[in-house]
DNA sequence: ATCCCGAGGG
DNA sequence: CCCTCTGGAT
């Protein structure tokens, strides 16, 4: 019996190629020096460019420069330090209380797992994933706007809720790449697989892609 | 106008 | 499922 993989697994493992050879520097583009700072920045992100989080957390954390300053600390002022990335009342709040959180609860270390992360305020699965993949090495698929779209328009998923997404391309990829994959769709969907006009005429992958030319998924 | 690597609440 | 939270860049 010849080993069989799917039509999926096999486009999968074709575009993956395609994006390393495109996007070898894919990474994360938060700056951080600890599990801490990037689960901070991460949360900031949040509808807002990576460039406009980096501008803050450094006057954020030399202000407030551990968990107990931070979860002390005023919201007024947390929210004058972070108010230019947009969402600045509920992120401040989250930030506090996720500090306050961490400190009670997983006993001043942010934690590394999934289920134990999501508890924390302001963040979900994706920035948790983030977390993990980027700051602990344990490899998570970070299904964001970009993420969701570029894996329907490969045939990957027809799901809409981001955990159905993935699950479909968790079985499509070795886990040891889900983070720089990750990396690379979000990079891809930015430069040419956007939203509204996908460049599909630039498109590296618009032989494998069953959307080229189609786009508008 | 529309988008930026979302999350929480109803 | 929908809505809301938000300023900045283009």
């Amino acid at each position: 019996m010849s080993p069989k993989i799917s039509a999926e697994a096999s486009s999968a493992r074709s575009i993956y190629r395609i994006l390393t050879k495109e996007y070898p520097d894919a990474r994360c583009e938060l700056d951080f020096n600890s599990p801490l700072e990037l689960l901070i920045a991460t949360v900031l992100s949040a509808q807002c460019t990576d460039k406009r989080v980096n501008a803050v957390t450094p006057v954020l954390f030399k202000r407030f420069p551990t968990l107990e300053m931070l979860s002390e600390a005023k919201s007024s002022e947390i929210e004058k330090i972070i108010y230019s990335t947009g969402f600045f009342r509920s992120k401040a709040k989250n930030i506090k209380e996720l500090a306050n959180k961490i400190l009670k609860d997983y006993g001043g270390e942010v934690p590394k797992t999934l289920v134990e992360l999501v508890t924390l305020p302001g963040v979900g699965r994706k920035t948790a994933n983030v977390v993990l993949g980027n700051a602990f090495e344990i490899p998570g698929l970070t299904v964001d706007t970009h993420f969701g779209r570029l894996s329907r328009r490969f045939g990957w998923s027809k799901e809409i809720d981001p955990v159905k997404v993935e699950n479909d391309v968790a079985k499509l990829i070795p886990e040891k790449e889900w983070t720089l994959l990750s990396h690379k769709l979000i990079w891809h969907g930015r430069r040419i697989c956007h939203s509204r006009k996908p460049e599909c005429g630039i498109c590296p992958l618009a032989k494998l892609c069953p959307s080229a030319g189609i786009g508008l998924i």
